[in-house]
DNA sequence: ATACAATTAAAACAGATGTTTGAATATAAG
DNA sequence: CTTATATTCAAACATCTGTTTTAATTGTAT
């Protein structure tokens, strides 16, 4: 049956990107190599390079895997939030739309258990020293980017275009940081005692972000 | 004579700790070999582990001797403000606790045109996937983590523990994202025609962070 | 069953990595 | 100058890296 024969492959596929996944999220992209990576997923060395063709095409794939349906969420709820605001005749508000951006990332983490290390490993992605991590995640992202700052400069009429700019990439810095240290292995970070919810880390950071982003001149 | 011996020594010291922080800056400690720092050093490869005993060690050296004045500084500027508050029988103000706790990062970048890479390289040490290079930081850090912690719980004190602890924690997520932004090869980021100018940052931030770290509730 | 393609497996590849070694050189003091 | 110490240097070390190769195995149709 063709079933089982493509079923086969995309099992050795996914293995091999959940273990990527799992160790480029902890040890990152140059400090994981294709044996812990074919080690950890129980499969041969050689299968990295017949399945995906390379480390650097593979790490594409893994990446994709998550913010293409992460993206796609937002895009739903930035949608959203233009046709409500058009209803009512007003601007769209700049919380909504924050939460638009920030709630998903979360959220998906939660759902699939085996994206928990995703988080970390987009909170990375965006800061990694490596060229090859950084280029193959901006590309993924600019587009989103481009759009949340549509739809902020909408909200916000009275900023200017470079307070907008900078003031969304501090909300991004603080929601990348708040992902690693939501990560498995960062708790070590915590307070002992504070809380490490997600869920309430979601609102702390939403709460802070879009007071910040409203601020006055 | 003392004095020519160890110059000379330090000279090679100095002249590999140099391009150590600039290439560590630009490629992360995993992405930069010790070939490539002593061929930037123009000095023999074995000198690192002569001066150092090993790559790791050289790292602790090259974040301790920017972290050390840095903290220093900030420590000098919180009791600043903790005595006008006592003068005033005020609490000491979260915008100026911010502003102490973020300034001397760009302005020692500024004035040092060698320590440029470091606002590169802190921005990154906080969140390098390399187990080495965080601990190592943090080992730097943690302290003066807790100096800011109880200074902001004097000047919020109608906020609890956790939202001070991730406030603080998304101000430094912010923090470092600028730093990173601001760095020599990330402009590539900014949209055309936005200002990159460090001091234009350093308010924006400040106004950003303090906005929200002050938020009710 | 046979033939064909897709997949897996073990081994080897060339190159880079941090570190060590032992000889050569420079510097300081006696 | 001579000796003792500190530093530099080139070379080699063992290990790890991503990738390629070649053979064996598997699955799927004819």
């Amino acid at each position: 049956m063709n079933k089982r024969k493509s079923l086969i492959r995309t099992d050795t596929k996914h293995s091999i990107m959940d273990a990527a996944e799992y160790m480029f999220a902890r040890n990152g992209y140059k400090g994981t190599s294709l044996r812990a990576i074919t080690g950890r997923a129980g499969v041969n060395l050689a299968a990295v390079n017949y399945h995906f063709g390379s480390k650097k095409v593979l790490l594409e794939a893994v990446l994709l895997r998550r913010i293409q349906p992460l993206n796609l969420e937002r895009r739903r709820r930035f949608e959203e939030i233009r046709d409500n605001a058009r209803k009512l005749r007003k601007k769209p508000e700049a919380e909504l739309i924050l939460k638009a951006f920030i709630e998903p990332v979360f959220y998906f983490g939660e759902s699939d258990p085996g994206s928990k290390d995703f988080i970390t490993l987009i909170g990375r992605a965006i800061v990694d020293p490596d060229d090859t991590v950084r280029k193959v995640f901006h590309k993924f992202m600019r587009s989103i980017f481009e759009l949340l700052f549509k739809m902020m400069s909408e909200a916000l009429p009275g900023l200017s275009r470079d307070v907008i700019f900078w003031r969304l990439h501090f909300t991004i810095g603080a929601m990348a940081h708040a992902m690693r240290i939501c990560s498995p292995d960062m708790k070590e970070l915590a307070h002992s005692g504070t809380a490490t919810d997600t869920s309430a880390v979601i609102e702390h950071l939403i709460r802070f972000v879009s007071k910040g982003m409203k601020a006055r001149r």
